[in-house]
DNA sequence: GCCAACGTTGGC
DNA sequence: GCCAACGTTGGC
C-alpha cells in the first residue's frame, strides 16, 4: 500500500465536503507528473493526506482513501468547465483522476508551520524548496508521524 | 532543441 | 498583493 498527499482549496473542496460527499472525483488536475501518478500508482486502499493549501489554515485536514483507480477526468470534456481541454479527446483523454472516499477530519489542522519545523518530515516532498505538485507521493513513516502530530 | 515570454502555484 | 519557483508555449 501507498500513501500519498492531495492538496486542495478548501474554498473550493474542503475536508468537510468530502465528509458531506463520501467519495470524490479528484478532477482538475492538471499537471502531467501529478496526473501520472493518479493514472498508473494510485492502488485503491491506499490513504491520502488531504491538504489545505492557499486559505486561512494551510495543513493537513485529514485523512481520505483512493476508492477507485485512474479513470478519464470528465471535467476536461465539459465546454462549461474552468478544466475543459480542447486538446484532449473522448477516445484519447489526456487527464486521468482517482475517486477518493472520506475517511477521518483531523480534530485540528496540522499545520504546514508545525511539519516545516518537525525534523523527522525535513525530507518530506511537501517541504522542499519549490514543491508544488498537488498529488505527491508521502512515506509510510511520514504519513504516520502526521497522523501522530494530529493527535496531539 | 533552445530559450524567452508568459502563466500558475502557493506561502507569506 | 508580492514574488520565487516551476511548467508550458511557441518562434526560431
Amino acid at each position: 500500500m501507498k500513501y500519498w498527499l492531495f492538496k486542495s482549496e478548501p474554498d473550493e473542496f474542503s475536508i468537510d465536503d468530502l465528509q458531506a460527499s463520501g467519495t470524490t472525483a479528484w478532477e482538475g488536475v492538471r499537471n502531467y507528473q501529478a496526473r501520472n501518478f493518479m493514472r498508473d500508482e494510485c492502488k485503491k486502499g491506499d490513504l491520502v493526506l488531504f491538504y489545505h493549501s492557499s486559505c486561512k489554515e494551510i495543513g493537513v485536514a485529514g485523512v481520505a482513501a483512493v476508492s477507485k483507480e485512474s479513470f478519464p477526468d470528465s471535467s476536461q470534456f465539459n465546454e462549461d468547465s474552468p478544466y475543459f481541454d480542447k486538446k484532449s479527446s473522448k477516445n484519447k483523454p489526456r487527464w486521468f483522476c482517482c475517486e477518493v472516499k472520506f475517511e477521518k477530519k483531523f480534530k485540528k489542522v496540522v499545520p504546514l508551520k508545525e511539519i516545516k519545523e518537525n525534523k523527522k518530515l525535513k525530507d518530506m516532498y511537501l517541504v522542499q524548496k519549490g514543491s508544488r505538485l498537488s498529488v505527491q507521493p508521502v512515506k509510510e513513516d511520514e504519513f504516520k508521524e502526521v497522523l501522530e502530530m494530529s493527535r496531539t
